[in-house]
RNA sequence: GCCCCGGUGGCGCAGCGGUAGCGCAGCCGAUUUGUAAUCGGCCGGUCGUCGGUUCGAUUCCGACCCGGGGCUCCA
């Protein structure tokens, strides 16, 4: 399901117009009920509006119902919207006393129009792009109230931003309101604890259990990752959890990373639990002397991690503080780069196609002004990196500037139930690690020199991928990944023993079955199946049994009829494989 | 970390100054039923924690913890 559909770019500009001028809007009603609020900024948004005021005290719910009346009382004057220039000072002199106005005229580049967008009696400093009046916003509705810094900085005051949406047709704004609804349904918290799949405590804040079922899922995508690493060259590797912070100081986490970890003081000896893998690896690659015979040297490490990540930036398991990651380190020669990026690719596009993942977004970001490494090691990684990706046929966008200072990086973007995007994949070069860890092999001409280090994840964080493979499939992991895989429903008591036979055979055979055997009516067992959104629904009545037979429903709601054991297990034990 | 909202039995919710109720789930009993909820009964809560106001607090106030919507952050 694509998150957003294509519409057409006239009635976008519509759209974008009609949100823009109900920002407007906004702005005069707030103004008219709170004087003294001082109004900043307040574009449209891909699907609605918001507008920032620095105000006294936040708004409340019943604050934006009387705006809201406010605002259509003035679409229903149906002002016209008339833009006007003025020269600089008079800008100023129109906003004098509202900082965030004149630091935008400030910004203004010297040339530029400044112009002035009224409509009735209100005016704001605007660049422009309103319908033609007020009576042009055909529906809006007001969301939400929300902190937001100015301009996005936190060191900036905190102005209270209002969201509101706005469509064309009271139709499309119901439209709106329903997918947000139906996205609700989808959210993998709601989905985690319906489905039983995990939970959080606050005894451990942010950092997930995994129930039986949960843990399933979790630990058959390593399964399934770890048939990828068979087939693509990794070895795995167990590494500590807990290091005496020399490690950290080493590795440069100590400078650069050390409010994100949980340290702790032990027998007067400080220790950092680990919230990445690479020092471990690094320290796997020295545990031996290296030759150019064993580059490229691929070590996998599902270790778990810890950051402690701010309060207030969590989320369900999308952003938690300990996970683990089907993380890896490639150590290899800068000539073979390239060949390590084009099969790590490769392995992640066969692996997000096997979970319908199509929407993924790729970013290639390129070296920050701050950067260690020669220029010359630069330009050749990022132009393997780039051709490879062209070369695999791969969209992506390039980030000037955005890439790590130890080496460039592809970055792999899913979105989940609403459009959140959220990076999973990864591949970063390090030209820093080996400098810091002294790591070296030994040249055909036996001169020692350092490897190029790639840290590079595929599902990235299994508890984020997890996350986002909920909302993708609404809770219907494909057969394979489901916690229960079938469930035997007898009609009545006199099937339970026969059931009990069926759900043997398929245990016995590797398929994950269970037996509903309460003394629920077949019906409520099937609802009950279907809403644990169980693949396989097995019913077994009179008829069945004389049969030696089960009568097969999916949880799309086929009935497949009656179909014999034998044909019913070479079905699921095929369907409950994991893909390679 | 910042702004706002919220925390009542396993889950979803109601109540809001006189020590709590509903639905689902669970348990017990009855029922034995052909593809999304059979009926009846029962059990279950120190109303997030700590402190304050009050004759009396789940209800009011404060702090803290946790969750949520945003902002910031995500070397």
């Amino acid at each position: 399901m694509s998150p957003r559909a294509k519409v057409d770019p006239q009635l976008e500009d519509v759209r974008k117009r009609m949100r823009h001028s109900a920002a407007h809007v906004l702005a005069e009603a707030v103004t008219s009920l709170f004087p003294e609020a001082k109004l900043t900024i307040g574009p449209p948004t891909d699907d609605g509006f918001y507008y920032d005021f620095d105000v006294e005290r936040p708004f409340t719910p019943e604050d934006l119902e009387r705006i809201g009346a406010v605002m259509r009382k003035s679409i229903h004057s149906n002002h016209k919207f008339v833009e006007r220039e003025v020269t600089r000072d008079e800008a100023m002199g129109l906003v004098k006393g509202n900082r965030y106005k004149l630091e935008i005229i400030e910004g203004i580049p010297e040339g530029e129009r400044v112009t002035f967008t009224s409509h009735g009696t209100f005016e704001d400093l605007c660049r422009g792009g309103h319908v033609g009046s007020t009576g042009e916003i055909k529906v809006f509705k007001l969301l939400s109230s929300a902190g937001a810094y100015w301009r996005g900085d936190e060191r900036n005051p905190m102005l209270q931003r209002i969201y509101g949406t706005a469509w064309e047709s009271p139709q499309a704004q119901e439209a709106h309101l329903k997918r947000i609804e139906e996205a609700e349904k989808r959210d993998h918290r709601k989905l985690g604890r319906e489905l039983k799949l995990f939970f959080f405590d606050p005894i451990a804040p942010a950092m997930p259990f995994f129930t039986p079922r949960g843990a399933f899922v979790v630990n058959r995508l390593v399964e399934y990752v770890r048939g990828l690493y068979t087939r693509y060259g990794y070895t795995e590797v167990i590494t500590p959890q807990i290091f005496s912070t020399d490690l950290w100081k080493r590795s440069g986490h100590y400078d650069n990373y050390i409010e994100n970890m949980f340290v702790m003081e032990i027998d007067e000896r400080e220790y950092g639990v680990k919230p990445m893998n690479c020092p471990a690896a690094a320290l796997v690659y020295k545990s031996d002397t290296r030759s150019y015979r064993d580059l490229p040297l691929r070590l996998a490490d599902f270790g778990r991690l810890h950051r402690y990540e701010r309060s207030g930036v969590t989320l369900g398991l999308t952003r938690v503080r300990s996970f683990s990651q089907d993380d890896a380190h490639i150590y290899c020669r800068v000539e073979q780069i390239a060949q390590e990026v084009r099969g790590f690719i490769t392995m992640l596009q066969e692996s997000y196609a096997v979970f319908g993942f199509n929407e993924a977004r790729f970013t290639l970001s390129l070296r920050p002004e701050k950067r260690m490494g020669s220029d010359e090691i630069w330009d050749k990684a990022e132009a393997a990196l780039e051709s490879v990706l062209a070369e695999l046929g791969v969209d992506f966008e390039k980030n000037p500037g955005e890439g790590a200072f130890y080496g460039p990086k592809i970055d792999v973007f899913v979105p989940d139930a609403i459009g959140r995007e959220w990076q999973l994949g990864t591949v970063q070069l390090d030209f820093n690690q080996g400098e810091r860890f002294d790591l070296e092999y030994q040249s055909e001409g036996g001169a020692r020199e350092r490897p190029v280090v790639i840290h590079r994840a595929m599902l990235g964080s299994l508890e984020r991928f997890l996350g986002v493979l909920i909302e993708h499939t609404v809770g219907a992991f494909p057969v394979w990944l489901s916690p229960v895989q079938a469930v035997v429903v007898p009609i009545a008591d006199r099937h339970n023993a026969y059931g009990m036979q069926v759900r043997d055979r398929l245990l016995a055979a590797g398929v994950r079955a269970e037996l509903n055997d309460s003394a629920e009516r077949m019906q409520a067992k099937i609802r009950d199946a279907q809403l644990q959104k169980v693949p396989y629904m097995l019913v077994v009545g009179d008829r069945e049994m004389e049969a030696g037979a089960a009568a097969v429903r999916t949880r799309t709601g086929e009935n497949l009829g009656a179909m014999s054991l034998d044909e019913i297990q070479v079905r699921l034990v095929k369907e409950t494989a994991i893909p390679r």
